[in-house]
DNA sequence: ACTTATAGATGAGTTTAAATCATCTAAGAG
DNA sequence: CTCTTAGATGATTTAAACTCATCTATAAGT
């Protein structure tokens, strides 16, 4: 034997306001469905919830109690469908200053255009949330990470600025930007097997570390040399004519960018935004 | 921006339930109805709030926030509920032992007949009770009650037992029954009044008192004597023939039954309550 | 005192959400 | 391998929810 929730719900609104006009407003309906609603609820309870004082109402002291547990009880189931909402609504995503810089947060108008209804955030550190909506994008050891959590296996290469004369491997002295990780357990960026592969010796390059990739790009962007660096944090760069890659071939890493229990998120947005990452990070 | 109240019920009695099927049995729906709202639920939040796994589910974490929020938010709505549905269609009344026993429980069945969807709850004694469905019957000096509140003035008479052989008023010693209330505010019962209005001396009459009119009337029911009571006390032991009243003629007095506050219950039933016992009391 | 405006009440008709029906799939049990 | 069963899906039906039109009784304005 049941009650209609849209009745309890227009009766607690009507409670809330004091006005059955006032609740219509609030729940887009006429005061005409409201009032419908509250004489039903009252003969199906068989108690009367309000008095009726000419063109007012008031509360019963019956309806006194049942709206505090009704808009107890709603408020609970609203706050959390919030949260769900929201959850499914948003992206949140953390990952390295220079993954956000270089790839995420410049094209993120692009997956916002792409899913209208969904929005993107951005953070950068390791901050550790109790959310489990946040989508953690870590820079890591491959071999340490589970295959299906990788998003993009890293390859490095030499890149400079637009338009500077390509450098003389043998001849002159180069500068070469390269990075030293924070994280002291990872080994150090692929330069020797670049070199290699490349078939030079490196006697000529004189080596500049900074923590971060994103430095030794801006750097090279500012022809203050060259940058050993991600194929993923330039590829944008290359299209945009900012930085250039020489005749030189990359080389393949054991790094890779990975997202701790990937199949784990259960919104619909997250699903969409992993698609969408690995996509981009590696048409 | 809204979801369905519905969906939310289903969905809640499914987490729960663990299965369509049940939840649909405990809603008397349809699988069905539950598995079309939890997918438009689903849809409608951008999140899966079941792992499918063949034809079992298993709610998400997720689902399972989802899960507790509505579980408490509903119970929260159905307690409220129960107990204003309760409220609705019980009607509980205290009163003396006396209108007890010699109106109330004797005329319950008439009422619950009459009322199919009501029930009546008598209990005696003056116990406060924090509820306010229960609706107290009173019985005290009428000079003192809001005339609003008074169900009914009390007059009082000399019974005996059905076919004695009435007194001789100025003869034979007679033994009366009268009361001594316990309530030591209350003035006696009105006998003085009622023997100079019947032209009697009363030289003749040995009084016992007892300290509630019911025992008095169950006295003069075995012939051992006569009592002075309430009229309407035994109204329905004239009508059984299981006492006589004389050719004595009845005293008003200032005592009545009154029920107080009795315009502020809200519960319909209450309302039925008191009109059908004010018609008992008074035709 | 009269007129106008306004909030709630009520019955009838319309709209839309909710539900069922019919059918399917894929698993679990015998 | 066969049968049973729980959930999925699209189409149709049903009933709850809502609006419309009109009314009443008050409150406010003149």
């Amino acid at each position: 034997m049941q009650v209609s929730l849209q009745a309890l719900k227009a009766f607690e609104a009507a409670a809330r306001r004091g006005s059955f006009k006032l609740a219509a407003e609030e729940l887009s309906l006429t005061p005409t469905a409201i009032s419908h609603h509250i004489t039903n609820l009252e003969s199906r309870l068989n108690v009367n919830l309000f008095h009726r004082l000419g063109r007012r109402i008031l509360l019963t002291e019956t309806g006194k109690r049942l709206a505090k547990a009704t808009s107890d009880g709603f408020r609970k189931i609203d706050s959390a469908l919030e949260e769900v909402m929201k959850a499914g609504s948003v992206v949140r995503v953390t990952t390295t200053s220079s993954l956000a810089a270089m790839v995420l947060i410049p094209s993120q108008h692009e997956f916002e255009q792409a899913n209208p209804d969904i929005s993107m955030e951005i953070s950068t550190g390791e901050s550790v949330d109790s959310q489990s909506y946040i989508i953690p994008i870590r820079f890591g050891d491959a071999s340490l990470a589970e295959d299906s959590d990788v998003i993009r296996f890293e390859s490095f290469n030499v890149f400079g600025a637009y338009g500077m004369t390509p450098p003389s491997w043998s001849n002159d002295p180069i500068t070469l930007f390269t990075t030293e990780w924070k994280n002291k357990s990872l080994q150090d960026p692929p330069l020797g097997a670049w070199l290699e592969k490349n078939g030079l010796d490196g006697s000529n390059i004189k080596l500049k570390k900074f923590d971060q990739e994103l430095f030794g790009i801006q750097q090279a962007m500012a022809e203050n040399g060259l940058v050993f660096c991600s194929t993923t944090l330039t590829k944008r760069l290359l299209k945009s004519n900012l930085l250039q890659q020489f005749e030189t071939r990359s080389v393949k890493s054991d790094f890779c960018y990975y997202v701790p229990n990937k199949d784990s998120f259960e919104t619909r947005s997250a699903a969409r935004f992993l698609n969408w990452i690995e996509d981009v990070l590696n048409q």
